[in-house]
DNA sequence: ATAGGGTTAG
């Protein structure tokens, strides 16, 4: 074998690689295979005596990139270290790198700690492999050695710090790397450019993204990408799609990454005509739907209104991971249809996928939609038990809704005693929104004060109590919560609906008189709820916020944007048609009533996806089963 | 010897 005839190799040098291969060759005989034949391929050489020279830098390179365990990592850097190529700067770095690559940076920094001469590269990999691994704190420390050390920073470096900044939503250290950046002269970069767009739109700041967008001079798939997903991210997904067909018309083609970002900018959207339009691009493109883009489709078709067509992807993908999973689970959900989401579960540990967290999140959050309130506290309570899963307070949370939406509000507050968990924001919601739907007023200033204290800048809290008063009549507290709002210059979100009609949507305000067609709009309203009031409908005033006579209120109800949206949609098509509709709030206790009837008496199906979930009218009835 | 963008809830 092998190994009889290097040991009869001479020299000082063969002498010492043959010491080192018998310690090897009997620890690893299979997973270092390729550090076995880096070996062998020196002492099976038809040089009798092998010596430094002929060990060739490339040599330890190629055994590296072949190393499979971290172990055999260690052995070429012991061997490296023996024949003095440690001392050769590329060997030293293509170590780092290799270690970092196998998560091995405890390896990768005593090395890098110990190089005599570094140079960028040795950095670069340093400062990445940190970034990599999530290490932030020493990924900036490192950084700032390297800038501390006088080294020119390149062009390499900025993007790994660019990302770690990203990542830790660290916009004020991002904004200095960026005036380094314009120090180094590197802002027409390709990846330092698309980086730092990259870092601006997911800390929040979409202005400045796109302003070092805008002065790109070439902008290259994953410049428009980072772009577009940073606008989608940010709220603003009817941009992304702008720029994705701006992208296409200065021939730029999107690859499948794009076309995933532009799937999710679709989701968020949810207008079916761009959804369809996006799946033909894909189709035609044949874009392969493999699980990541299979997967946004399936969430963008349910949050698009077809629950179907999600179904349809979910059924058409090969393989399914534990997120493909939860999508399709909280697609059933969204759509109120408890009872499949609840169906798909057994399914999937059939399947051999193990529920996460966020599965749970979503089998919770399904009954809650459908009113499954002993089958969601059945799964609560078996979380822990059959799936190892503790639950968190966004565990808490769906129950508490659950709790809430059934009335069962005593067993909510009695849970929220015994929870041990930190209530958040979205906790104090959810059992502020369950004594606003039974109109209890008993536990709700309790709750909304905590809330408050928490995060005294969200206008929807005080939006939350100020709607309880207003349905209890204390029209004094209503005022004073308003003005207490208005003191901190904060404003109720404005509300708005979109309907879709043919290719084109319509947005709506409440009393928008901005349509061309307004006046038909308007008179087609009266008309339409003269109708529904012969079929029982006596508009809700206790929806409306403010403290006026019952006559006016019900003028501001019946202008809420909904109710223009469908007096719109019944006049721009036929007579049958689906109506398309999407909130950017939660839709009013009044609005559903209407909605609720137009569906009977206009003989059309409407589908209203509200800030919460989708609401399928039908016949006088809705999909919520009036919980919501 | 080194580099970027993508999927689930609330």
């Amino acid at each position: 074998m092998l190994h009889f005839r290097c040991s009869t190799t001479f020299s000082f040098l063969a002498c010492r690689q043959a010491e080192e291969r018998c310690l090897l060759s009997s620890s690893f005989s299979s997973c270092g295979a390729a550090v076995d034949s880096f070996f062998a391929s020196h002492f099976s050489s038809p040089t009798p005596t092998p010596t430094p020279t002929t060990l060739d830098p490339r040599s330890f390179v190629s055994a590296l990139v072949r190393c499979r365990y971290v172990d055999d990592i260690r052995r070429v850097h012991a061997f490296a270290t023996t024949t003095g190529m440690m001392r050769n700067l590329g060997v030293a770095n293509k170590h780092i790198y290799i270690y970092a690559q196998h998560f091995a940076l405890a390896d990768a920094y005593a090395l890098f700690l110990r190089m005599g001469e570094r140079d960028n590269v040795s950095w670069s990999v340093v400062i990445g492999a940190f970034a990599k691994v999530g290490d932030y704190a020493s990924c900036f420390g490192t950084f700032r050695d390297f800038v501390r050390s006088g080294s020119r920073i390149d062009n390499f470096t900025l993007p790994f710090v660019l990302r770690a900044c990203r990542d830790t939503m660290s916009l004020r250290l991002g904004v200095e790397v960026h005036n380094l950046v314009f120090k180094a002269g590197l802002h027409s970069d390709l990846f330092v450019s698309a980086a730092l767009v990259d870092m601006y739109a997911r800390c929040g700041d979409v202005e400045n993204a796109r302003k070092v967008f805008d002065k790109m001079v070439k902008r290259d798939m994953v410049s428009w990408t980072v772009m577009i997903s940073g606008y989608a991210d940010c709220g603003n997904p009817e941009e992304s799609l702008i720029l994705f067909d701006r992208m296409m018309e200065e021939g730029v083609a999107p690859d499948k990454i794009t076309t995933v970002t532009v799937v999710f900018a679709c989701a968020k959207l949810g207008v079916m005509h761009n959804a369809k339009m996006i799946h033909d691009y894909i189709s035609n493109h044949k874009f392969s739907v493999d699980l990541i883009l299979g997967t946004a489709m399936i969430d963008m078709y349910a949050k698009c209104g077809s629950v179907d067509a999600a179904r349809e992807i979910f059924d058409g993908m090969r393989d399914k991971n534990v997120i493909t999973w939860s999508t399709m689970i909280s697609a059933y959900g969204i759509h109120g249809c408890g009872r499949e989401a609840l169906e798909l579960f057994p399914l999937m540990l059939q399947s051999g996928i193990q529920p996460n967290r966020i599965t749970c999140v979503s089998i919770l959050s399904a009954c809650s939609h459908a009113g499954l309130v002993d089958e969601g506290l059945r799964f609560f309570h078996s979380m822990e038990k059959e799936y190892f899963i503790y639950p968190d307070v966004k565990h808490y949370t769906c129950v508490v809704d659950l709790l809430g939406r059934a009335g069962k509000l005593k067993e909510a507050l009695e849970l929220s005693e015994k929870m041990t968990a930190e209530k958040d924001e979205g906790f104090w919601g959810a059992l502020l929104g369950a004594c606003r739907i039974h109109g209890t007023t008993h536990f709700a200033e309790r709750a909304a004060k905590s809330l408050l204290e928490l995060n005294p800048r969200i206008p929807s809290y005080y939006v939350l109590l100020s709607n309880i008063y207003a349905n209890a009549g204390r029209w004094d507290d209503v005022a004073k919560v308003r003005e207490l709002m208005a003191s901190k210059g904060l404003r109720k979100t404005p509300g708005w609906t979109l309907i879709e009609i043919g290719k084109k949507t319509h947005r709506f305000r409440v009393g928008d008189k901005s349509n061309p067609l307004s006046k038909e709009i308007y008179k087609t309203l009266k008309v339409l709820i003269e109708k529904l009031e012969l079929a029982g409908y006596v508009p809700d005033t206790n929806f409306v916020l403010h403290d006026i006579d019952e006559e006016l209120k019900a003028g501001i109800l019946s202008t809420h944007s909904e109710k223009l949206a469908i007096a719109y949609g019944i006049i721009a098509t036929p007579g049958g048609t689906t109506l398309r509709i999407s909130k950017n709030l939660r839709v009013c206790g009044d609005c559903h009533n209407f909605t609720k009837l137009a569906s009977a008496v206009t003989q059309r199906e409407i589908i209203v996806r509200d800030a919460n979930r989708f609401h399928h009218f039908r016949e006088g009835t809705c999909s919520c089963g009036d919980y919501w």
